[in-house]
DNA sequence: CGGCGGATTGAGTGCTCTCAACAGGAGTGG
DNA sequence: CCACTCCTGTTGAGAGCACTCAATCCGCCG
């Protein structure tokens, strides 16, 4: 699946300054492996990164070696709204699936974004979009049990890329592993894995062969609130 | 402590478009008592808010009416950088100490923004810090000991203020209760009393009559990596 | 077939919570 | 000035959610 959004809306604004004196716009995109790191964490980087295609996470570790998600990134998605105030990528970027990315650059994104409404409309949604995905781990991380965290994950991935017209009757390609989902919820794999057996026997989530469907979304939205 | 930063050069900038044509600025101004709600969640709203007085939490509930702090407001801050962008108060904000606050139109203020450069850096600053402090509290809920979580708490606290020249010989103003602590951090009033109790036993913090003095900072920089 | 990444499972542990009870201080009304 | 109440801090016992640390298994791929 291609990513729309903001990924769509800017290369048809055609803003990709810093490369545009090369050829062929097919080659302006990157690819990265599965599991592979796209991005480091670095200073000074005049570019603002785009997932065309495939999942990624926004990653941090501590010294401990332990990891924490900050985010998902799925087609379309920029690598972080801040990215287009901030100068440098303040987080690494891990692959989850094969990942296509494109580059733009910030001074011309800026430009672009100040100049044309319907750009700048979809820019702030992005922002309040992302601040919202953002409070809202902070509330699982802090006061939700696990099979909630669990629970509203998936309701959160599905519902976003229910935009990208990615879900079919309830039921859509679900690459994480469950590291990705302990490690973005504050758990560990095993207990991960733990919840996720209760959820198939009570008959509320199918999952195999990476693909999710949803067998019971309202038991699951009701289980966030108890 | 009268706030500096963002709220300063906004007044300096004297945006107050909507209540501009009332006399005195001094009744720009509002109060709240301590402990009493300051703003509450609603759609639409036209103003931005800005704490220049006294210390506030940004708060959401739980259906369960269990407590997350999403943010600590402290003199200068704006309430929530996103609310530039949009336009309503997303998480109810309630006072800790006395508050006093000012609103400014949201309008007006997107201009100066945009117009005035030195504004413009001001603002992207505070967003830039604005997200670090909430990856990092992402990071703490996430995969941080309590220990590790209230000693950060302390030394971000303690370096916002000393921005304020509100830090004296490592001593500053703590109006924060037990229950802000542990509902900031993802836990419970009688475990954080017992992490205090253990950071006086070694010697890390004195905390008396709302008034914290940091003894051994280095220890406490440490703690956090371990 | 061997090896790798990942899923599954289990036993044992511990960090942190829940639920109390109680104390002290600060304000408040009588 | 005292009784009273509301907050807040403090402390303790007991419980449980989730972790740690394995071991094992499975599917896939070279």
């Amino acid at each position: 699946m291609r990513g729309l959004g903001l990924c769509r809306i800017l290369i048809d604004a055609g803003i990709e300054a810093p490369l545009s004196n090369r050829p062929p716009v097919a080659q302006f995109e990157r690819n990265a492996a599965a599991r592979r790191r796209v991005f480091r964490a670095k200073e000074q980087s005049g570019s603002v990164p785009v997932i065309c295609d495939g999942w990624a996470t926004v990653v941090e570790y501590l010294p401990s070696g332990r990891r924490q998600i900050l985010s998902f990134l799925l087609p379309g998605d920029l690598v972080s709204t801040n990215i287009l105030f901030e100068n440098r990528i303040c987080h690494d970027v891990e692959a989850v699936t094969a990942v296509c990315h494109r580059t733009f650059d910030r001074a011309g994104l800026w430009e672009t974004v100040v100049a044309r409404p319907e750009v700048l409309e979809s820019f702030v949604k992005n922002c309040v979009a992302e601040k919202h995905r953002h409070d809202e781990l902070i509330l699982d991380l802090g006061r939700r049990k696990a099979k909630q965290r669990i629970a509203r994950l998936i309701l959160e991935l599905t519902s976003r890329l229910a935009v990208h017209r990615a879900v079919r009757s309830q039921t859509f390609n679900f690459p994480l592993r469950q590291t990705h989902v302990a490690d973005a919820l504050g758990l560990t794999a095993p207990y991960v894995n733990q919840v996720l057996k209760a959820f198939r026997k009570r008959r509320l989530i199918k999952l195999e062969k990476r693909s999710l469907t949803i067998l019971d979304g309202a038991k699951l939205h009701r289980m966030i609130d108890e």
